[in-house]
DNA sequence: ATTGGGATTACA
DNA sequence: GTAATCCCAATG
């Protein structure tokens, strides 16, 4: 484990890619977030995609554009952020300009300062209750509405390269979504296969 | 397996 | 105002 100022940052080039190869490539990379009160990382472990306008389950389904889904419509390497109840969900547009696509990022496997995401989820009983759900991430790591819109690439939020040796990469349709018509039995959440850390 | 919580936004 | 939402944690 390395300090995560030290990681080697993602560049705005790598959001670039297909918002499907770009949910498989984030899987082991690190998201990191700084804070008053701390650094905290977490390895990506789980991811799901988005895809505008023909995905029903999507915020931009049909080109749906308003004052939240503003960002999913701008450049790729940006931080699309929204409200569930109590809980922010973090989200990485992709695609070109116009082209409404994102992805959910679902779970994280706790790398670095456990200790400060510990005491912002003092519920958590193990590493990996800490981290393994979309809504637990962002509160583990500090992440909140004041992030939407944030580039990507730069402080104080920001994703890095990954570390890990090779890994299977699994997928399945997408959870919560049962009311996306056939949308909902697309394969389009990843996941480390055998990794702990996953949400269910 | 089911349900209460109580944020935020969109649309009437 | 009211309905809807890419969830979580505590219950039976």
């Amino acid at each position: 484990m390395q300090h995560p100022n030290k990681l080697k940052r993602l560049p705005p080039s790598f959001f670039e890619q297909p918002t499907l190869e770009l949910a498989k490539a984030l899987l082991g990379s690190i998201l990191i977030k700084e804070t008053n009160d701390g650094t905290a990382a977490g390895i990506i472990t789980e991811t799901e995609a988005y895809i505008g306008p023909g995905d029903q389950a999507a915020h931009s389904y049909q080109n749906r554009r308003t004052k939240r889904t503003e960002v999913m419509f701008g450049l790729a390497g940006f931080t699309y952020m929204y409200t569930m109840h109590t809980h922010y969900l973090f989200n990485v547009v992709t695609g070109q300009a116009d082209n409404p696509e994102a992805i959910l990022i679902r779970s994280v496997e706790p790398y670095f300062n456990k200790e400060l995401m510990q005491q912002r989820r003092p519920k958590a009983r193990n590493d990996y209750q800490l981290t393994n759900g979309p809504g637990k991430l962002t509160k583990a790591l500090g992440i909140d509405m004041n992030d939407y819109g944030h580039p990507l690439h730069q402080k104080p939020l920001w994703i890095a390269k990954g570390e890990l040796d090779a890994f299977t990469i699994a997928s399945g349709s997408r959870i919560g979504i049962d009311n996306s018509g056939e949308a909902k039995d697309y394969p389009w959440r990843f996941w480390i296969k055998g990794n702990r850390y996953v949400s269910r």
